[in-house]
DNA sequence: ATGGTTGATGAAACTGGTTACATGTGTCAA
DNA sequence: TTGACACATGTAACCAGTTTCATCAACCAT
């Protein structure tokens, strides 16, 4: 039985003695090589090659203290709105030579504090999480470990977490508005699960005290193209049909849009549809859809940033506030006379 | 000036001293608590908590060899289908107490090697990439690090790589015999970029012989709804109209249908059109879309499941080819008579 | 009383890098 | 000729854990 393979991996050492160095200079060559004789050096990268050496990441985390990675934690990969977000903050991060980990929490806060704790386990620098609704076992998580982590999505400036995100309650005011400026009175509301999403309660919330004082009927139903549709058939059973509809997420407003006009009903000039989020491809649905733009790019942006110097610096971000606008397009229209 | 704040985290040694103990009796606390005494472990634990005490990931990965989580090259997060094959990752690789991360390409292969030597440098234990195109950078950095890597969406057993995926021409040519089984001859084929896509490219490569021999015009567009309705547009402009658009991706076949319901042309009455890939909504677009269902979730857990067993076992898996299947629904039906 | 076994614990080596400090050599001005 | 200084390099400590092996007490059967 011949032993040539030498089954086990080279480490600095192997390199060192194989280049007849010590492994102070070996280290030179990687971190410094400007401080290594030329000479020296390609002995050293030969021997490296020949020996097909890779550095350890764990070993060099050990001392310098950084694994150079933070942790996403997103409710759901499904929903083109966080994977816009992700991968606003993956590229942003990359320019801060940060990597980022994604886990998802589908909603849940307990689903949440585990997912965060494994991050942490795996050697995360920072967290990113949305909303603000987390279980207590995250809070005490990161001040355990003195995690930075920011949360995205909503802004709130007194929030226990450095928040960067927009009003989604003004958000949803805008939208709520821009109907009733139409001369909308009778609006159904379709909006997610709002049991365990903040950000879909704040829009709801954002709703009342309007003035004029619209007549809102709600309607929740699954956050997907499917709980759009679904809550289109409802509207058109209901005895009192409203003349708009605004939806809490394109999503559910692509929905509806396509169950209307399978039933022949059509957008606007029948039923005002508007949505919430403007995503990429709702400026080319059929109708255009009328919505609220909300800058999740930029909040991608904006919060690998803020993690990145939170690492690096150990200051804490301020909390940042993105502006939401209306965008009207064609899924909208005024109110007929006397509906 | 007081120095009551030990700025320094504490590390297994405090912990140890604190509670009386030796560092091997700390570590038993962690991994093996039924080797240690209650008292014991009570003290520790207690010595543990009052002292903060969080283990470093670095320091337990140096030891064991293992970071616990694996990296995945996408081209980008703005298809949901890619989406969609990461959340599979992610939920199935979690069952495995493993981690992801994510990195994007944006279908570039160059940057594919230098995000995969990043994901290295990090610690990755293995890589899930897609497709066949890589760079030799790429290939030589696997090999270096002798990491398990794993090509997901294109199946090709004879591939460098161990492959998991389907079989991309066939997808399209499944398609292709739909829409000619229905009598159409003269289709326009709607396809992203080729230049930077392989699996494009087979695609297109797939239509190729196939009998009956029908007219193919192709139509190249950005891959997104945008792209979709500009293909639209263009189809409409041509002096010989085809009866049906086969859009090799149900996001362009997204945007064609919308852009056609704009210009008023009715699908299928007129024009029908397919995609390929059945994502989410695409049973609930109106019309609802035939297309070809491509099982982007499995395929995410069973490359989940092979990256993993290859981690763990150093045993390299067999490639897998899984299934696609044609779903007729409402937008496409028989071209007419001598249109 | 004796030897064998089990269970709990500790000392110290070990993982694979980084880095503070020491050393040795060569250059140059005084 | 000598002291000052820069430059290249080596020695060994260090990071924060895991793990091997030794130790020692307690228990049990002989």
């Amino acid at each position: 039985m011949q032993r040539n393979t030498p089954r086990k991996r080279a480490n600095l050492r192997d390199v060192a003695s194989a280049a007849g160095v010590s492994v102070a200079t070996v280290s030179r060559v990687m971190n410094a090589p400007e401080t290594v004789a030329e000479a020296t050096r390609k002995k050293v990268e030969e021997a490296m090659n020949s020996l097909h050496w890779v550095p350890s990441a764990a070993a060099r985390a050990i001392n310098t203290g950084r694994t150079r990675f933070v942790g996403a934690l997103v409710p759901t990969l499904d929903n083109a709105i966080f994977a816009r977000v992700l991968a606003s903050m993956e590229s942003r991060l990359a320019t801060h030579r940060l990597s980022l980990v994604v886990a998802t929490t589908d909603n849940d806060p307990d689903q949440e504090a585990e997912k965060a704790k494994g991050l942490v386990d795996i050697g995360a620098e920072g967290l990113l999480v949305s909303g603000i609704t987390h279980a207590e076992e995250f809070y005490s998580l990161i001040e355990r470990c003195q995690l930075p982590a920011i949360s995205t999505s909503f802004y709130d400036p007194g929030f226990r977490l450095p928040t960067i995100g927009y009003d989604n309650a003004a958000a949803a005011r805008t939208a709520l508005t821009h109907l009733t400026d139409l001369g909308h009175r009778r609006i159904a509301v379709v909006h997610g699960p709002s049991a365990s999403n903040d950000r879909t309660r704040a829009r709801i919330d954002g709703l009342e005290g309007h003035s004029p004082k619209p007549d809102l009927s709600f309607c929740e139903v699954p956050l997907s193209i499917a709980g759009g549709c679904e809550a289109g058939r409802g509207i058109l059973q209901a005895e009192a049909q409203p003349s708009a509809v605004l939806c809490l997420s394109d999503v559910l407003a692509s929905g509806v849009l396509f169950e209307l006009q399978r039933q022949g009903v059509s957008v606007p000039q029948e039923i005002s549809v508007m949505g919430l989020d403007d995503l990429a491809g709702s400026a080319h649905l059929y109708p255009e859809l009328t919505t609220v733009h909300l800058p999740v790019s930029r909040m991608g942006t904006v919060a690998a940033d803020a993690i990145a110097s939170w690492v690096e610096t150990q200051k804490v971000p301020e909390p940042s506030l993105l502006k939401s606008d209306l965008v009207v397009r064609s899924s909208t229209a005024a109110a007929r006379q006397g509906g």
